[in-house]
RNA sequence: UGCCUGAUAGUAUAAUGGUAGUACGACUGUUUUUGGUACAGUUUGUCUUGGUUCGAAUCCAGGUCGGGCAACCA
């Protein structure tokens, strides 16, 4: 017996389609317009799309709603692309609004013979002018009652390159005093003299996304159209065109958009950050779009899980960006080879250890004990977490000490013997004594220490550069912060660490595997990484419970 | 002073006229050679006022508060 998941309301809506028998399978689509890369926004839109399709046995089309050819380009669908695979899906055909370009202009002919679309010789000024105001029904101008012979005509010689860009446009003619703006005479087609990514020179004319959307959607037909809330106002508009058109009754549902903590989701923001270089590129780790979050080492299923997490429902809303950090956390755990790394070495000297090196092993993960073990050098010099020592320690501090012992992780237990200062009183290495009896696996001393510490052997220790990221902006809402976003950027978001020093497995591991820094947090070799100078990306810390218990006192 | 849309713990989300539940967070404790993990427990909620009903988060009416809509963007 399996406990049944509640359904969300799309989610219902496509069993009632299913049940009811309108439908014997459903179509989907996920219809970015390549003018940016993709979100973790876009992440739960193609998980909502693919996995409604998934669940019920349908099929979901990408398509690209390409009908502006000044913001697109081909380096957006190739990351498009590359993202909705990555985060595993397939989709059944790849498709674009340009495709129909011919068959979209045949329809906004079909009107202008219905007497329902008419060509427009305002300016834009004028026609917002004549649009009114949400509270003012607007106004119905002299090119309104133009035959459709002569409509007809124009509408040709706009597509045969008669005009300029926003000499004449097309109308959709439906109700100047409608309550909804939208339902104004809304704008079907532009003129626009711009090169298309695809169709290149061959027209001049373009499909708005009013009557381009809900045409493509119809054109394939795609069963259940789902957007955003903010096209709930275009919805009575989508219905008319396909009413009017007497084409295939495609249906749009609207859901909440992700919002996050601490980031922006608007392409437009995005852009500016890049463009401004605020952040290294639109796959800088801090952003929050799906490249971003791949080269940081987010895995795709924990996007996934987190999408499925966070539900879909038609309230506002703005997630933890916390949720989404435990997502991958939680998977992380289960997977990540666990590595020893220090960012700020504190040298120790075994005093009472011989001159010799030994090799200890220890497990590469122990949520999964299928992955084995390795060996790894240790000696009588090491190094430590500077954070790892206190001269004078508060109470509950499990680390070093004078006169504190720790477990050395894989090792041995230590005893902190003497903290050794240089002229000015700093302490530049720790003299310890080790218990021979404490060796990990075989420990017959008896002792029992609270902390347990990471640690490199000094003599094979490997450096590496460790990148650390905090959250991009300083505030939770950035979206509704006052003024502009650009003010709350973060300015700790990236801190570089140059000269780590790691064990040396970590010199022949895999690029491609997580890895936990034990006590530190997931890594993933960045891509700026080479054999000679290794580099890390922090995917996620670790819950900190100590740094909790500390900032109390 | 228009139209559309929404409101359930801190954050999300479920309960579809019949016991307000789940996850994350927070807090306790147990385990632990990662102050991690795992496990157990605790905490906090139906925007408001009326109405219908044996019974309302759910249905009805009014109010309050939030979001969207007046791009030749999508």
């Amino acid at each position: 017996m399996s406990e049944e998941k509640s359904l969300n309301f799309i989610e219902e809506i496509v069993e009632a389609d299913l049940n009811s028998g309108k439908y014997n399978s459903i179509l989907t689509r996920f219809p970015p317009e390549p003018n940016g890369y993709l979100h973790i926004g876009h992440a739960k839109s193609i998980c909502l799309n693919f996995g409604l399709a998934k669940k019920y046995g349908g099929r979901t089309n990408l398509r690209f709603d390409d009908t502006n050819p000044i913001t697109e380009e081909t380096e957006y669908v190739e990351s498009i692309k590359e993202d909705v695979k990555w985060l595993g899906f397939d989709w059944a055909e790849e498709l674009y609004a340009s495709n129909y370009f011919e068959q979209i202009y045949q329809f906004a002919v079909q009107l202008i013979e219905k007497g329902l679309a008419y060509v427009d010789d305002s300016n834009s000024e004028t026609i917002a002018l004549e649009k009114g105001t949400p509270t003012q029904p607007g106004i119905e101008n002299t090119f309104r009652s133009r035959t459709v012979a002569e409509n007809l005509q124009l509408f040709a010689d706009m597509r045969a390159g008669k005009f300029k860009d926003g000499e004449k446009v097309v109308r959709a003619k439906i109700d100047m005093a409608s309550p909804n703006m939208h339902m104004r005479d809304p704008i079907i087609y532009r003129i626009k003299h711009a090169h298309h990514h695809r169709t290149g020179d061959a027209w001049c004319i373009y499909p708005m996304y009013d009557f381009a959307h809900g045409q493509s959607d119809s054109i394939e037909n795609i069963t259940h159209s789902i957007c955003t809330l903010e096209f709930i106002p275009h919805r009575p508009l989508y219905d008319w065109c396909i009413e009017k058109l007497e084409i295939f009754p495609s249906k749009q549902y609207e859901f909440a958009r992700l919002n996050m903590t601490y980031t922006v989701m608007s392409k437009r923001k995005l852009l500016q950050l890049v463009n401004e270089n605020h952040v290294n590129g639109w796959d800088d780790p801090r952003m929050s779009t799906i490249s971003a979050m791949r080269r940081r080492g987010y895995p795709a299923e924990s996007i996934r899980e987190f999408c499925d997490k966070i539900g879909v429902a038609k309230r506002e809303n703005l997630i933890d960006l916390s949720l989404l950090e435990f997502c991958v956390r939680e998977r992380l755990n289960k997977t990540a080879l666990r590595r020893m790394v220090v960012f700020d070495p504190l040298k120790i000297v075994i005093t009472n250890y011989p001159d010799t090196t030994e090799y200890l092993e220890s497990e590469n993960n122990p949520e999964d004990l299928a992955t084995g073990t390795r060996s790894i050098p240790f000696s009588k010099v090491i190094f430590v977490e500077k954070d790892d020592f206190m001269e004078v320690a508060p109470k509950k501090y499990f680390r070093l000490s004078p006169g504190q012992m720790v477990r050395l992780k894989s090792a041995y237990i230590i005893k902190c013997d003497e903290a050794i200062k240089d002229s000015d009183g700093n302490i530049t290495e720790l003299h310890c004594s080790y218990i021979p009896e404490s060796k990990s696996g075989s420990d017959t001393s008896g002792i029992n220490v609270k902390g347990t510490l990471q640690w490199v052997n000094a003599a094979t220790a490997i450096k590496a550069e460790i990148r650390l990221y905090d959250r991009l902006f300083k505030v939770e809402d950035v979206a509704n912060a006052e003024g502009d976003f650009k003010d709350y950027i973060n300015p700790d978001s990236l801190q570089v660490i140059s000269n780590a020093y790691a064990e040396p497995a970590l010199q022949s591991d895999d690029p491609s595997v997580a890895f936990q820094f034990i006590r530190k947090g997931y890594f993933v070799i960045d891509r700026d990484s080479t054999n000679e100078h290794l580099v890390f990306n922090r995917t996620v810390s670790l819950k900190d419970g100590w740094a909790k218990e500390a900032k109390k006192a």
